[in-house]
Order: C-alpha cells, then structure tokens, then sequence
DNA sequence: ATTTAGCACTCTCACCTCGAGAGTGCTAAA
DNA sequence: TTTAGCACTCTCGAGGTGAGAGTGCTAAAT
C-alpha cells in the first residue's frame, strides 16, 4: 500500500486545492494548476487507486475527489510543509500580550488571539494549578455569617469562594487567621493541594486552645473546594465555525452546535488526548466524540515555568489549513509559555 | 383605526396561534380552532381589514396571516393575559438560588436559568457598582515589580487588576499600605467612584512624608481602572435561538450570529432602551440595532438593596411567547434582587 | 511498460412544466 | 351583517429534460 512519489504529489494537490476551494477536486484541475506534465487521464488513473487505498473519495461519480480522514492524516504526517508566522503576525501576536494582565484575562485574549487568527473557533484551558503554590489567602466578611475568600496563587491566579460560617467569626478574628496563615505561607513553599492539611497542623500549633474550634476546620475544609481551579475554558470565534460552507445544512450545524455550548465536553476531550508530544493533530473521525467528527483539532501543551500547565487549540472543519493552524497554534502557546512564566 | 372587539379577538387568535406553530394561520384554522362561530368568510374579511391597518401580513397571497411588529405590540399591550409560573417553576428557580455563590458565579447561573426556562438566549448585565462601597483591599506581589490589586465591594464583587509598578514596592510595605487603607475604610463609608480621591487625601494625612512617593499615587491610579468594572455580560443558550425555525436559512441566521459573538453590543444595547418601566419589551424593528430586528427582547432591571443594578433579558424570535418570556424575566429578576441584597 | 486521446457512461444541477392544494377576495344571496 | 360559493392566485412537490462535469475504460501512441 506504499505510495509511489507521483501519488503523494497528487494528493498533496488534492489536499492543497480542496483546503482552499471547498470543492471537489477534478483531475484536469489538478493538470491544469499544479504543472504536473501529466495528461488528466493519468492523474486520473493515479486518484483511482487513491481512492482504493482510501485516501480520496467522491460525493458522486462525476465529481471531482475530496480528500478522506485517512488521506489528510497522511498530508499532515507526511507531505505537509512548514511554514512559519510571518514577522508581522508574529509582532501582532506580542503585542497584544503586551499590557500586563492577570490570569483571566490572558487565558481570553488567548481564546480571541486563535479565533481571530485562524478563522476558527479557538480553545483555551487553564492551567492545572494543583502544583502552584499558595502566595496569599485573605478572609473577608460580606453581610451576615457569611465570608469571601479569596486565593491568590504564584502563576496570578486568583480563586474566589463565598463560603457559610454556622459558628460566629468576627472581622478582626478572620484577619488574626488570615495574616497567620499568610505569615506560613511566606515561610514555607505551600501547593494548592496541600493547603489543607497543612494547614490544619500549623493552627493546631499557633491557635490557642479555646480558638480551635471545629467551624473553623469545617470552614477551611469548604474554603478549599474550589470548583473553579480546574476545567475552566475560554472559547473565542464560534460564529467563526458555524459560517463555514460545510455547515450549511442546519442538520449538520446542529450536531456541533451542543459542543459549543457545553464548554466542558470539549475541554475534557482535548484533555483527554494530550499525549507526549507537545503538538496534536486529531482529524476529523480519530476523535472519539462524535459530534465532532467533522472536525479536526489542532492542540498544543504550553508551559508555566518549564512546567506543562494547560493546552490551548483550535476547532474548525477537517478542511482547515493544517500547516498555518499548526504554526499559530505552536507560536502561540510558546508565547503564552513565556507570559505565564513571568509572574 | 380603532380595532373592534371582535378583531381583537380574531388578531389575539392568530398570535396565539402563530406563536405555537410558527406557520401562517388561516381563516379556517381560526374559525375550527378558537370556536368564535363565525364563518371563514367573516374571518377573512377582518383579517383582511388587520391587514391593512398592518397588524398583519401574508408571505404569499395563498398564505394564512403572520402578525406584524405592530401586531405583536398590541397584543402585548392590550390583549395578552398575564400568565404567572407555576409552583414547582418557581420552587425550580429558588433551588438554584439556594446555595450560596459570589456574584460572577450568580450572574453566570442567571443566565443559565433564563437561557434553560425560555429556550431562548440569555442575557444577563452585571450590577453598575459605581455605587457599591469598597469592603476590602488588597495588594499582593506577584513577581518582579508587579502588584495584583484586589477590590473586594459590598455586593460581593471581586476585582482584579495586575500592575506594573516602577518603582520598588517591597511586600511590607504593600501589606502596611492596604492594613491603613482597609481601616479607613472600615471607619468610613467610600464608594468605588471616590476610592481614588479619598485615598489620596487619606494617603497624605497617614503616610509619612518619606513615603509619600509619587510612584504610590501613579500606582493607585493604575489600580482605579478596573476596565472590568462596568460592561460584563453573561449569555448563555447561545444555540436555542439559532435551532429556531425562523433561522432555518443560513443567510438569516448569519445576521444574527454577529450578535451572539460580540457580547457587548447586545449589553450596550439593552442599557440604552432601559427605561423607567421595569420591564420592558422591544420588537422587532422597534430596536435600532439591525441584527437583532427579527428578534425580540424581554428585559427586566433588578435592584441591589433597592437600587437599580442591572438587568436581565430574554432574546428570542419575534415569535416568542410574549406572556411566559415576561412572567419568566420578571419571576428571576426578583429573585436575583433577593439574592444579591442579602450580601 | 507507460502514458494518453477518445469516448461512452453516470450523475448532478438548474430549469421547466404541471397539477394538487391552500387560502384568499369578491359577489350575490340569506 | 353574515355567509355560501366560486374564481383566482400562489406555493410546493413531483416528474422530466438537457447541459455539463467528471469519471472509467480501452485502444493507440510513445
């Protein structure tokens, strides 16, 4: 089932032209603007065997050749070239990074950045923060029995939580527990995950006996149920998906539609498909959630200090231009690497 | 061009009716339907009538009747009966209520609910705090030369602001900075609008000359602009409107789609047609934004304390059912009003 | 052994016609 | 004032047609 060399030409054609065009790709097309010094008749011959081998397929018999999952997979592995940002995208790209913003912030502009760049719709999840450590905690009451508390982690993450106190807990006394606790946290090295039970060992050292009182555990156990910290997304352009011309039948819409909305069935499933290698082509029928089966996914892992902390990506119809997604969505995440490392 | 009783009833009949079905409502369908015993020929001749007085029009001459604008607005006005929800509806919207949530989390639910009880969009603006008065704030160092700001306001709103900061801040002197300006606040009451100048005057009274740097005031003032403050808007059922019938054809569905991906322009929108009513309805071309003519909207203000805040909203095909859409925004604006007045 | 010209074949698509059916407006009678 | 009756208009889907696109195959050319 090797390809001989005039095979992957022609289906690189195949893939170049219909990536751009959107339409079946005919044999006299490919004779006409590729410069192949072949007569449409061979170039026919070579698609038909193409299509055996299940690297092309036809809507109908007189239409030209559309590429298959199978045959893109092989362009992306095999044929594509890479191509790099030009300078002027990449000036773009640094400076709308350029203002400094927290975290929130960054991880939208990094939704909007892809979107707007690849016409497509662009995912962002947050970093995985479990490992980050804990630079401040601050209690403060809001009306009655009620407190907000507030962490702020080393990457400029900031997680918020309003949480029911049954006992009574004064202003000054939330204070006395916050500056505590912060006093521990410039001393040791404390992640998030640890948090807790540290915690608890260093009150029931400092707090005196009749301050230890159980709400105050019950309270810190609430305080760290953070729903936030994890599946957070940021999705940027989903109009820019439902515009192109595959999608025109509604039934077909339909079907991605549900994705859009549901943030987290996407997130999961990038999560999912993160492996060893830092940029990931999923085309089209390879991913296992079928509602996107039409779809191809472009992901890339980005860094928070050397560390991998979260993936960024594009969405867009198996149609899409692997090798400029490829490019941005590369550049991009170095980028992103860099300012997340900063703080 | 006073509407007669009896073409009231035949024009509330054909709402009704088209609201349900979403296809063009004939004679007949009235005359078996809504047992107003009368022949078609009666009926027709009265829609022939409300068709000129432009209450009504056809698609095509063999069509039945589809209300105009000016139709639905006098349904809405005049004829529709005001329905109100249900029991285990309204014990429904409470439950979600229930738990305690900051106010990002209550807005994002609100919207949720809205987009989930209407099957339409959701619309939700966050509270105008220029009127809250600041609870707390802090100022944590996050790198090199970088300060994160939070304000913490009286109706639970966090903001978050990373800065630059050109001189050298140590981590002490941010926490003596924020101990002196949270008890200035704790002694007197200051909104979010006067924050900068009172600090200021404060700042000067308290701080000793040595430390009265200029980098301080330039830093507080970067601080102040909390960009976020004003224009967050939360949507949610983004996909309801677009599986309307009405948006079948992709160019329709095109117009709006713009409208779905800038949130802002929806919120500015709504901001601007809120009156002195607490609910308000605007149909069709009533709006002067273009996208969204073929829409309509239900909004309803809610109060903080009551104070106007914001507003809540409902968007939807012109077809909507006018009645449920209103008893809906008005039921959840009330109940986001309690919610955010216990703070 | 490859490549190509030529041609029959297949399928889509746009366009047409046509008749059924829906719903109307008008008129004359009740 | 209401209604029965009817001619009229328009849509919609079914069916037919021909042009055009593109193919697969075959036999001839290289």
């Amino acid at each position: 089932m090797e390809l001989n060399k005039r095979m992957k030409t022609i289906l690189a054609a195949v893939v170049h032209r219909y990536i751009t065009t959107a339409e079946p790709v005919s044999s006299s097309i490919i004779a006409k603007e590729y410069n192949l010094d072949l007569s449409t008749a061979t170039i026919r011959h070579e698609m038909y065997w193409l299509e055996k081998y299940d690297y092309l397929w036809q809507p109908h018999t007189s239409a030209g050749r559309i590429p298959t999952d199978k045959g893109y997979r092989f362009y992306v592995d095999n044929l594509m070239i890479k191509r790099y940002l030009k300078e002027n995208e990449k000036r773009e790209i640094i400076q709308i990074y350029k203002k400094n913003k927290e975290l929130e912030e960054t991880m939208k502009i990094t939704s909007q950045l892809l979107s707007k760049l690849t016409h497509n719709l662009g995912v962002v999840l947050a970093p995985i923060i479990y490992d980050d450590l804990v630079r401040n905690i601050q209690f403060i009451p809001v009306g009655n029995n009620r407190v907000l508390t507030i962490i702020v982690t080393d990457t400029g993450l900031v997680c918020q939580k309003l949480i029911n106190v049954s006992g009574e807990i004064t202003k000054d006394r939330l204070s006395y527990l916050s500056n505590l606790i912060n006093n521990k946290l410039t001393e040791k090295d404390i992640n998030i995950i640890n948090l807790k039970k540290i915690l608890k060992d260093e009150l029931d050292k400092i707090l005196s006996f009749q301050e230890r009182f159980n709400y105050i555990y019950d309270f810190l156990e609430d305080c760290l149920n953070f729903k936030s910290l994890k599946n957070k997304v940021y999705l940027d352009g989903r109009t820019n998906i439902m515009r192109q011309p595959e999608f025109n039948e509604t039934i077909k819409l339909n079907y991605i539609l549900s994705i859009i909305e549901e943030e987290n069935i996407l997130a999961n499933t990038i999560r999912k498909c993160l492996g060893f290698r830092k940029i990931k082509v999923i085309i089209g029928k390879e991913s296992k959630l079928k509602e996107i089966q039409s779809c191809s996914l472009v992901t890339s892992k980005y860094n928070i200090k050397g560390k991998p902390a979260g993936a960024i990506g594009v969405l867009g119809p198996t149609r899409m231009d692997y090798s400029r997604m490829i490019s941005i969505v590369e550049y991009v995440s170095d980028k992103l690497s860099d300012i997340l490392s900063e703080f």
